[in-house]
DNA sequence: CCCAAGACGTA
DNA sequence: CGTACGTCTTGGGC
């Protein structure tokens, strides 16, 4: 009720209603709510501390509680005051004196009547308090008298509009709360229309001739159009069944993938979406490349917007990018309505044309929305320039696949089990008995009850048993188990993650076909799946081998192309900070020259060692590693971690600097951008926990560094893949791992590639500091690392 | 079948 | 108490 508190409110219905006879409990941490309290009908459910610790007053209860009645509690908590609501008390008069005075005299008003009464002390002070006094309980006294238009009988709870909640609470993102509430209501909710009941005219088209007329129809107008897939079932391995396509808000054709076959018809098409076509407009684009190419060897290249995409630029912390919930977010439309016709869906429970209609309607309508909300958050750009030719890029890339030799992965995966078999003997032997080595509760009872090893970090669950715990337990030789169970889990991973795990994705041409992710991580940087091919081991010397079974097509050899150290030249450039810079312009060793002025050496001085924690300190201490963590890492003391924090920071001041300003920047406006303006929101920020604003204060430390290279890099792939292109090569680009490009490139193009490739990466973008590409080329990708 | 936890591979 | 991912095995619950 505008202009009233809202604790008032709250009173006069309680009055009224208790005046009523209904029975009233007002729940509240509120207690000036005591003062209410004097009708037999009334009480007050005062929740002390969170939800769980409360006591419900009557009349009687107040006055146990207080001393005083509810009708004499505004006068005792003016006496009293109330910290939390800024109201002093009177000096030496606290809850028991207060309680006394009121009972004695009955009002404030008495007892000031009655001030030469009372001890010196009492009298002096609430003589001078009395204007504060009589003010708190001016602030305190609810008011129950109020001229409401609704009455407690208009309150009464009655059904609740399942729909509207649904739809609110999806704008909201409250994704857990809706599951919950069915759950606790059950499904009795009243229905209602919340512009749910959308309904486009799908037109189903059989006619070649009224097909491609239809199609040259969409070529001569111009206008942007939608296309939508309609699949034959989810997930990978999916066929393409139809297209519709719409050029209108409220109406879509549809046409079965068998009547797109028709000669007439694929020429249409394929002329339709090549270059210099009509803008389309698709969700998830990247798929739709791929039912166009497999099924029809259609080539989509007239792509202006994929609302996936799209959203994701605007919120890349989504966790998901379903036209159904953009739909209901921006557009306030419902696609999936429970009652919607019989017939939609086929036998499997699929998507009709009707559906598959509606769908790109709703995409068409959608990108709209999604394109003013790019220009209002200046994303237009980085789309354009970055995200929407990446899209054909990395449809290309997953089309290509890399080849594997499935010999040596076999040969390699036997191996490996045999090691593990035989570890996995040595550790139930050291155990004394047989157990799940990769039970992590098993191992436990085994490491620290049965061996009484000692701990040296716990999880939430118990002791951990990380590689990092067990190294340092080893390191003390407590147990000869422990070498073992290392080299154990080494391997078992090895095994278990690629060599069991790869064989059965190789498809029939010999070659895995991952999938690239553009809309996966919250920084901006690609992902892999099915399998991810960006973990595939390095470091270590047996996990390299595992990069022997990655090979290249006959006649054909890999090319990597890395960035040399692209995030700290990316830091050096927008922190520009001088050391940096000029480490990297006279083409030194950055951990080196890092080296050099942590340690206060030469740089021709400069050991293996002083490098290695140099190196540690380069890619933590930038991204919000503190004295403990770098201590951890390094295996020293904290305060010797801190030395070494404090002379980072004194050699490069402007990162600290540029890290304090990206935190304060990312505080006030919600989240933090990128050289091409790619934003993050960090809610984390925002919170009152400490740990999680820490952790968002790290994260808004890291996003515009990893996030500006990985611009970088798409910008990279976007280039060389127009080069390679222009250039008619046979060369194609397989592989994209952060900072690093594979090629298979057939033997008589090495050379020009090699060249092409370093030219193209090394311009991609102009910063303070030059980029330096590394080459290698080989048979298979562990010769070309 | 789904999920969380813990572990671990990469950048 | 550096961030960013995806995937594996267990073990608990339905």
């Amino acid at each position: 009720v505008a202009g009233v508190e809202a604790d008032d409110v709250i009173g006069t219905l309680a009055v009224r209603a208790a005046a009523q006879g209904m029975d009233v409990i007002v729940v509240t941490g509120d207690r000036d709510s005591y003062q209410l309290v004097h009708d037999p009908h009334l009480k007050v459910l005062y929740n002390k501390r969170g939800v769980s610790d409360y006591a419900l007053y009557d009349e009687a209860g107040i006055l146990e509680r207080t001393g005083v009645t509810p009708r004499q509690y505004v006068d005792y908590a003016a006496l009293r005051g109330d910290k939390s609501d800024n109201l002093p008390g009177v000096p030496g008069i606290g809850e028991k004196t207060a309680a006394k005075l009121v009972t004695t005299y009955g009002t404030l008003e008495g007892i000031f009547e009655h001030l030469d009464d009372l001890p010196p002390r009492q009298r002096t002070n609430l003589g001078e308090a009395r204007d504060q006094v009589f003010h708190n309980r001016e602030m305190s006294v609810l008011r129950t008298d109020l001229d409401l238009d609704l009455d407690p009988d208009d309150l009464r709870m009655g059904g609740w509009d399942r729909d509207a909640v649904q739809l609110l609470f999806q704008q909201l993102e409250f994704r857990l709360i809706y599951p919950r509430l069915l759950e606790a209501l059950g499904d009795e909710g009243e229905a209602a229309p919340t512009g749910a009941a959308f309904e486009a005219e799908v037109r189903v088209l059989r006619d070649a001739d009224e097909i491609v007329k239809h199609l040259q129809g969409i070529a001569e107008r111009g206008d942007r159009y939608a296309v939508e897939p309609r699949w034959e079932h989810d997930g990978p391995g999916t066929v393409l069944q139809g297209l519709a396509v719409t050029e209108s808000t409220d109406d879509a054709m549809y046409v079965a993938v068998d009547d797109l076959r028709a000669k007439p018809v694929v020429a249409e098409l394929g002329a339709l979406l090549g270059p210099g076509g009509p803008p389309l407009v698709a969700h998830r684009a990247k798929e739709l490349m791929h039912g166009l190419d497999d099924a029809l060897d259609v080539d989509l290249q007239s792509l202006e917007l994929d609302t996936a995409v799209m959203a994701y630029l605007l919120d890349p912390g989504e966790r998901k990018y379903d036209l159904e919930q953009l739909a209901l977010r921006f557009l306030e439309l419902e696609l999936t309505s429970p009652d919607r016709e019989e017939g939609t869906l086929d036998l499997d429970g699929n998507a009709g044309p009707d559906d598959t209609g509606r769908r790109a309607v709703v995409v068409l309508r959608l990108a709209a929305a999604l394109a003013d909300g790019l220009g209002a958050r200046e994303l237009s750009e980085l789309y354009e320039n970055v995200e929407r030719p990446l899209v054909r890029v990395l449809a290309r890339m997953e089309s290509a696949g890399i080849k594997i030799d499935r010999d040596f992965l076999e040969e390699l995966r036997s191996e490996l089990q045999d090691q593990c078999d035989d570890l996995e003997r040595r550790i139930h032997a050291h155990a004394g008995e047989p157990f799940v080595v990769n039970s992590v509760p098993q191992l436990r009872r085994i490491l620290f009850e049965k061996l009484e090893l000692a701990p040296v970090k716990r999880t939430k669950t118990g002791p951990s048993t990380d590689a990092d715990s067990l190294e340092k337990m080893a390191a003390a030789n407590a147990h000869p188990i422990l070498d073992d169970l290392m080299r154990y889990r080494e391997v078992e991973k090895l095994r278990s993650t690629y060599a069991d795990a790869l064989p059965p994705l190789i498809r029939p041409d010999g070659r895995i076909h991952a999938t690239f992710n553009q809309i996966a991580t919250t920084t901006g940087r690609i992902s892999s799946e099915n399998p991810n091919l960006q973990n595939i081991p390095v470091r270590s010397e047996g996990g390299r081998e595992m990069r022997r079974a990655f090979i290249a097509e006959d006649g054909a050899g890999l090319l990597a192309a890395d960035y040399s150290q692209i995030e700290l030249r990316v830091l050096a450039h927008l922190a520009e900070d001088p050391g940096l810079i000029d480490a990297f312009s006279r083409g030194a060793d950055v951990h080196t020259t890092t080296a050099a002025k942590v340690f206060d050496v030469d740089e021709a001085k400069v050991d293996a060692f002083q490098r290695r924690f140099a190196k540690v300190v380069n890619y933590g201490l930038a991204f919000g590693m503190e004295a403990y963590g770098l201590g951890q890492r390094l295996n020293i003391p904290t305060d010797q971690a801190r030395e070494i924090l404090d002379s980072y920071f004194e050699s490069f001041p402007n990162v600290r600097e540029f890290m304090e300003r990206t935190v304060t920047e990312a505080k006030q406006r919600g989240y933090t951008t990128t050289i091409l303006g790619r934003r993050r929101q960090i809610s984390e920020l925002a919170s009152d926990n400490f740990r999680i604003k820490q952790m968002g204060e790290r994260m808004a430390q890291n996003a515009p560094v990893q996030g500006s290279a990985a611009d970088i890099f798409k910008l990279a792939m976007i280039d060389v893949d127009r080069a390679l292109d222009e250039r008619d090569l046979r060369t194609k680009m397989i592989l994209t791992v952060h900072d690093e490009l594979v090629f298979e490139v057939p033997l008589d193009e090495q050379e020009a590639v090699e060249g092409l490739v370093r030219e193209v990466m090394e311009s991609a973008i102009e910063l303070r500091v030059p980029l330096v590409v590394d080459l290698g080329f080989g048979t298979n990708w562990a010769e070309a690392k």
